[in-house]
RNA sequence: GGAGAGAUGCCGGAGUGGUUGAACGGGGCGGUCUCGAAAACCGUUAUUCUGCUUACGUGGAAUCGAGGGUUCGAAUCCCUCUCUCUCCGCCA
């Protein structure tokens, strides 16, 4: 949520902002509302002190015996009159609350102007050593679909008889790739990147969905379970962040950094048919996620470091990647600035998102509420907010068995992953 | 699922209609004392909204789980909801 006051004392940046995200701009009628609101406010408040100031006088002039029931008559329609307006006073303020929890996060000034993915920019592209993109003995090579099929590690299928489309099971030495690549990477961030470890809930209130903005715009495309309501968890961004929710934090305690495993569910309406076969579009998969809490001038540099600590699980998986800046049009609601990592598939031919992450600044703070005590002014303060993939297995599953498949239809197992697997091929 | 108890400030814990933003204790912070520390003593200890000033500040309003209601006046009375705890049942 943007701050009241900001959009008060900034309306055309915001407008520009909100424009350059490609939503709907309802600034004018946001000030118009507030207006009104605190018109209302100076009303109600100056009764009120009326109000308060009479009634500590009344008991002792009963007390000095004097008459008291043309006041009490009096206040009976000062209170009247608060009444009536602190109900239209709650009118206008769930109206104008509503409306912001619509108006999307403003980019920051870093990111480049642009309308969609399509102007996203290439910052850096890593690649391992000796790596082609074009396959050396000119066969195509297998993707993962076939892939899962042939070594039996990999059962689209049957998830879709006991779930539904886009439910993956993963099988035999699959099952335990998928479980080793989880651990390698929690540990990985846990013993070489200094984040904590939290394995959270997976299915969340409505308040956290709040908080971290995934309610109310993008209800569509998430689980609900409305007989208790709940959510189940789109990322573990959200339990993770909400942690803190309604909290005041030390500033000494900052940044604070929390690592966490999570099963993702994702709707994913109106997104059947393109991009949807194997793993490429999924209704649950699995995803290490990075939060942190940071003090506010710091949180575009932790963004480069959480940046940083995603590239290196792929370095050392050794999988090739490259990064991309998102540019205005293709950011998130919540986010004001956003990395996103890209993963190669030689048999798609082209990048795959594995990761995304974000610098949310004091947006999702706003929303949920997590502040930290400024230890100079004594005063609270939002913290800012970021998250990170760290990353998802499915699209990595993508790269890692078409990257590290052998000519014979095997699949090596990366170095890093083997003593977590127990073996080093898969066939 | 059945029965009961409860929700107060950073923590513990009083408070059942009128200077209660809230006793008392603990903790934290500042100070006195000390070579230093402890002890003792003194002081201090919230948040949000809003007006004026916009550096500091200052006036007002609101907040005792949440939301309504009664009343001139509610932490205190009434209603609804949420959550927590205890016992029983069920259960990985």
């Amino acid at each position: 949520m943007l701050d009241i006051k900001f959009i008060r004392e900034n309306p055309e940046k915001v407008k520009q902002g909100i424009i350059n995200k490609n939503e709907k701009d309802r600034i004018d009628e946001v000030l118009e509302i507030d207006q009104k609101r605190r018109e209302l406010i100076l009303l109600a408040d100056e009764l009120k002190s009326k109000r308060n100031q009479v009634s500590s006088k009344i008991p002792q002039m009963k007390k000095a015996g004097q008459d008291v029931s043309n006041l009490l008559a009096e206040m009976k329609t000062v209170s009247g009159q608060i009444t009536e307006l602190d109900s239209k006073l709650r009118e206008i303020e769930e109206n104008l609350n509503s409306i912001l929890m619509y108006i999307p996060n403003i980019p920051h000034e870093s990111v480049p102007v642009g309308k969609s993915a399509e102007d996203n920019v290439v910052v850096r592209q890593w690649l391992p050593e000796g790596f082609s993109f074009t396959s050396e003995n000119g066969l195509k090579p297998l993707d993962h679909i076939e892939i899962g099929k042939k070594l039996n590690i990999l059962d689209f299928e049957r998830g879709a008889k006991i779930s539904g489309s886009g439910f993956p099971v993963y099988k035999g030495k699959g099952a335990t790739l998928e479980r080793s690549l989880i651990n390698f990477m929690l540990d990985y961030h846990l013993h070489n990147h200094n984040y904590s470890e939290i394995f959270p809930p997976f299915l969340v209130n409505e308040d956290s969905m709040k908080g971290t903005g995934q309610l109310p715009k993008m209800a569509d495309d998430m689980y609900i379970i409305n007989l208790d309501g709940l959510y189940p968890i789109p990322t573990a961004e959200v339990p993770i962040t909400n942690l803190h929710r309604d909290e005041i934090l030390n500033e000494k305690d900052l940044p604070i950094k929390y690592v966490g495993y999570s099963a993702c569910f994702r709707r994913e309406a109106g997104s059947y048919g393109k991009e949807s076969k194997g793993f490429l579009r999924v209704h649950q998969f699995n995803k290490v996620e990075m939060v942190k809490f940071v003090k506010p001038e710091t949180s575009f540099d932790e963004l480069e470091s959480l940046v940083k600590d995603a590239e290196d699980i792929l370095q050392a998986l050794n999988i090739p990647y490259r990064i991309l800046m998102l540019c205005t049009g293709d950011l998130s609601f919540s986010a004001s600035k956003c990395y996103d990592i890209e993963t190669w598939s030689p048999a798609e031919n082209k990048w795959l998102e594995a990761s995304s992450c974000s610098n949310f600044v004091d947006f999702q703070a706003r929303r949920a509420n997590i502040r930290f005590r400024n230890e100079q002014t004594k005063k609270p303060e939002f913290v800012h907010t970021l998250n990170g993939s760290g990353l998802a297995t499915s699209r990595l599953m993508v790269s890692l068995l078409e990257n590290y498949q052998t000519p014979e239809g095997k699949v090596i197992v990366p170095k890093v992953l083997q003593k977590y697997t127990g073996f080093n091929l898969i066939d």
